[in-house]
DNA sequence: CGCGCCTTTGACACGCGTCAAAGAGAGTGG
DNA sequence: CCACTCTCTTTGACGCGTGTCAAAGGCGCG
């Protein structure tokens, strides 16, 4: 793991002009709230590939992603990886019952996150019954994703755990900016096998064995859907 | 599918009786709230193999599970099951985004659950910022339990996943009684493979081979746990 | 007793993991 | 600008773990 290369803003940032401001956790407030979150939150940059948080820390802030991607993954003893899951902008990262986080998170790409002290936000949200409801809502959609991700790992081949996954991350970015047949893939090979339950050859070679069959074009960072009806029809559902 | 077989209590139960009162989402209320929250839910019984809803069900009730077990599942379109998990007594299901229950819930054994008409509770809640915070509280806990369980599905072996359930299920039920390596073991053993991503045979030689070592012992209803140490070795953490 | 369902066991097959090596870019220094 | 290295990806050969198919228990219930 690399050290996490961190710049921390000084400030001069208005919750107002945040791209996220209508889909992360802060749709919830109203003007006068929002410029006392303002002073809340600052603006923290990590590097690609540094660390927001390990899985075994002690839980001091949450985090609201503003621009970039992470990867929030869990590790076995002997190293083996799972990743639970890739947050993107308007993802809230922090909210636990142990005290600390059960996952690590770090960039992929530069990331820019809006970080709270957790103390600070929890006495902000004691007296804002509906930033604790859309935060409710946040988790109830995470949970949501993990059970429909239970059913991919447990159950189904690696030709369509790979559909699925392109499927999915096309429509993670259409509802960020415009939607495509051109998806980006900013992760590795290694993250993907990772998220999926597979090896990177096992991967490698799907990616490859699509290609061939005209269905996508790998091309570089990330890939293109040909025959997208082809790809969801793999996807099995 | 079996049809559901229900029974629906005229009356006359109280919350100050309840098993569950001090570990559902109703731990939030004081007793003033309990009394009127009462009247919100009605008791309900599903014998063994009942339905309580399925997945594709728009949700008009929220469910406390009282007593039993529940199996909570996803089909694929081909048939493929996937277990999500398993609801025990103090279990709250219901919550979810898109006005549909995500998975469906049916009875291992005869349950009686607590339920509340959708639009009466939210009410309610309405007016309770703690019991939001309890029902929060519930949805995070789920979530951090549903990544684990992904890394199970992902990472792990057979014989690891089954010395990982045992340990797991033992958990459970000794958060509700006493604690014991006489782990019952309610569901079939379909149930169990469909909830590690395994099939009946696998499961069951996994069974067979851990007796033969020694290290558990295959009961009428369950396992008993002869080398709880070995069997956290083989679950690798 | 006999029927039906669930579980166990066995033989075999195959999808995916493992191991190994070659290819392809990106960054660095001469 | 090219050679070199490092890392990531792709491809190939092979083997194993787990799935598939089939049949024989085992147990409850009518």
């Amino acid at each position: 793991m690399k050290p996490s290369v961190v710049t921390i803003e000084p400030n001069g940032h208005f919750c107002s002009d945040c791209a996220v401001r209508d889909a992360a956790v802060c749709s919830s407030l109203d003007p006068a709230e929002l410029r006392e979150f303002e002073h809340l939150g600052r603006r923290v940059h990590f590097a690609a590939s540094g660390t927001a948080f390990s899985e075994e820390d002690i839980t001091t802030s949450f985090y609201n992603v503003l621009e970039g991607v992470m990867r929030l993954h869990k590790l076995l003893p002997d190293g083996r990886r799972q990743i639970v899951g890739f947050a993107l902008p308007g993802d809230f990262l922090g909210m636990n019952i142990s005290g600390r986080h059960n996952f690590s998170a770090d960039a992929i790409v530069a990331v820019t996150v809006c970080q709270f002290a957790k103390a600070a936000f929890g006495r902000f949200i004691e007296t804002r019954p509906h930033l604790l409801r859309r935060i409710n809502e946040l988790a109830i959609r995470e949970l949501s994703h993990a059970r429909d991700h239970m059913v991919l790992l447990g159950r189904r081949s690696a030709d369509e755990k790979v559909a699925a996954f392109l499927l999915g991350w096309r429509e993670r970015l259409s509802s960020l900016g415009g939607s495509s047949d051109t998806v980006s893939l900013p992760m590795s090979r290694q993250d993907i096998a990772d998220y999926l339950g597979l090896t990177i050859e096992t991967v490698s070679r799907t990616f490859t064995k699509l290609e061939r069959r005209g269905v996508i074009e790998i091309i570089h960072g990330g890939i293109s859907l040909l025959d997208p009806a082809q790809v969801e029809a793999l996807a099995a559902a």
